[in-house]
RNA sequence: GGCCCCAUGGUCUAACGGCUAAGACACCGGCCUUUCAAGCCGGCAGUAGGGGUUCGACUCCCCUUGGGGCCA
């Protein structure tokens, strides 16, 4: 076991990394990562018709987002390439010829419609609906026969009749299957392609992987594989076989359940380091049962023996609970930079050039947000706006659970376009006196030496004191007046990020607006 | 249909023969507070069922049930 530990993930590069798949991914990386080995991308495009770039660069992009990194596959290249089964037909061939060679392999002539055929026949008479086999022992001259009627043959494995195969499994045990169940399964195709377990098996062996980890559907296709390595003369891998992850009705995820993609909980507003520390603990358990925790973390303690057996439901609810913890803990400046798209995305800041500057209340109408794919990079906010942008994030970033709840959460902040909350309005704008108590108010912010959160609520404290009321009584309508809503951020920190022009402009609005009622 | 895997609150998990069955999400209540969040405190809720083994089973064995997967 001094081996170099190699693991790999072998995606079908459908133009989507499944959530699903990312987790799987993610225990070998973890793997990889803790035990100083290797971790390993391969292409199984050997039936995808599409253009190879068009569909792996999405894929990639998804990884990379993940910061999952690969040692050895697409774009990196490495020493065992090349990562493409497309590119491996060769490989696939030179092995059916070996095993056709030692005999552990033969040629089966039957069409798909015969085989279709006596399966319905065995199930009608209650049999399982297996292969006979009947190719199995063909003649020479047989096969001639056979081959003159123009019949194309698939390769089939020579699977012993009696005996058993035990898979060990690293998270389930021994797992004994009767070779008396098995079929003589097909490992290359009419057509001359090879089937997935056969490419599967080739390439983790020529590859040198030392531990197959893989989703738990594929239990069941290990001792035909676990054949093939013997027939072929390969050692063994050591498999371990992670829990499925199902929807919350118990059936395979999928899109009717909502976002499968990981590049739809980016657009969705979640950050990489959540989905990955929930996903992690989808399946895994941290001996110390934290959490939340880093990945340098969930590196160092990694291990197989922590993974459980039974499948996990997704719970979005949980993942977006955790996001939130994500928001609290990074700084100010690392959420500006998430949110920044979210806040572009929704026409609130400028998407392209040039750049507008972002005066606090002025609407920067942006219409042709979703333009073309190779627009010049949007400008970026200049140091001032940066820094009121952080202002806007810190004061937000406990009450968003994800990114893209940020532009409808802070949209007041950069345009004064919105009506006054209905229910606002008949609780704090109806009560008589409230227009001269916010006139009141506003004369006193006009001649306030400083403009900050301290000041102002100095300021509106003690013109509550002196009145005889409670600072709710001014704090309520002020805060419909400035952002047309009766919920959001403590209103003094509103205040000092809209700065005292706005702040007034908007109050006098509101004042009017109450007495023309 | 055959074979394989799995089974702790609604959900994710902890416990690897000694437990008062622990934590987290969600939910409910309280505190804090200018609102909403966040935070803090508290609550509801579980070993699928039945047999064994054992001084003692969530833990080991068997059966049943339920869920999932594979083969087509």
């Amino acid at each position: 076991m001094l081996r170099l530990v190699r693991v790999r993930f072998a995606p079908s590069p459908t133009g989507e990394l499944h959530i699903g798949g990312a987790r799987t991914a993610l225990f070998n990386w973890l793997f990889a990562r803790h035990h100083g080995g290797k971790f390993i991308l391969r292409m199984e495009d050997t039936d995808v018709k599409r253009s190879r770039d068009e569909l792996v660069r999405p894929m990639l992009e998804a990884f990379r987002w993940l910061g999952l990194d690969w040692d050895e596959g697409p774009e990196v290249g490495g020493p065992f390439g090349p990562y493409f089964q497309s590119q491996r037909l060769d490989l696939y061939a030179a092995h059916a010829e070996r095993l056709l060679r030692t005999g552990h392999a033969y040629r089966c002539y039957c069409t798909p419609e015969e085989l279709e055929q006596r399966r319905k026949e065995a199930l009608a008479r209650g049999l399982p609906p297996r292969y006979d086999r009947r190719c199995r022992d063909l003649t020479p001259a047989q096969e001639e026969a056979l081959v003159r009627e123009g019949r194309r043959p698939v390769l089939r494995l020579k699977t012993p009749l009696e005996g058993v195969t035990v898979v060990r499994d690293l998270v389930r045990g021994d797992v004994a299957f009767e070779h008396a169940v098995l079929d003589d399964w097909v490992l290359v195709k009419s057509d001359g392609m090879p089937t997935y377990n056969f490419a599967c098996v080739v390439d983790d062996a020529t590859m040198e992987i030392t531990h197959v980890i893989r989703a738990e559907e594929h239990l069941s296709n290990t001792p035909k594989q676990v054949l093939l390595y013997r027939a072929l003369g390969y050692d063994l891998p050591q498999f371990a076989h992670v829990p499925m992850i199902l929807a919350p009705d118990r059936s395979k995820l999928s899109k009717r359940h909502g976002a499968t993609a990981v590049h739809e909980y980016r657009e969705r507003g979640y950050l990489p380091g959540a989905l990955v520390n929930y996903l992690a603990t989808l399946g895994w358990s941290p001996e110390g049962g934290q959490e939340i925790i880093s990945r340098d973390e969930m590196i160092r303690q990694f291990s197989l023996e922590r993974v459980s057996k039974s499948a996990a439901i997704y719970d979005n609810e949980k993942l977006t609970w955790m996001n939130a913890q994500y928001l609290r803990l990074a700084s100010a400046a690392q959420l500006v930079d998430w949110a920044l798209p979210f806040w572009r995305g929704a026409g609130l800041l400028p998407a392209h050039p040039p750049a507008a500057n972002v005066p606090p209340g002025a609407a920067l109408p942006c219409p042709e947000a979703a333009a073309g794919p190779h627009d010049a990079p949007p400008p970026p906010p200049d140091p001032a706006t940066r820094r009121w942008l952080e202002g806007i994030m810190e004061v937000m970033r406990e009450r968003v659970r994800t990114l893209s709840e940020v532009p409808e959460a802070t949209r007041y902040f950069f345009t004064d376009d919105f009506t006054y909350d209905e229910k606002g309005v008949a609780r704090h704008f109806a009560r008589p006196g409230v227009a001269d108590l916010l006139q009141a108010a506003l004369e006193r912010l006009r001649s306030l030496p400083d403009w900050d959160a301290a000041t102002v609520e100095h300021c509106y404290r003690s013109l509550a004191e002196e009145r005889g009321i409670g600072a709710g009584q001014i704090i309520h309508p002020t805060r419909l007046a400035l952002t047309g809503r009766t919920v959001g951020p403590g209103l003094f920190d509103i205040m000092a990020l809209l700065g005292r022009e706005e702040t007034v402009r908007r109050l006098e609005r509101a004042i009017s607006w109450i007495r023309s009622r």
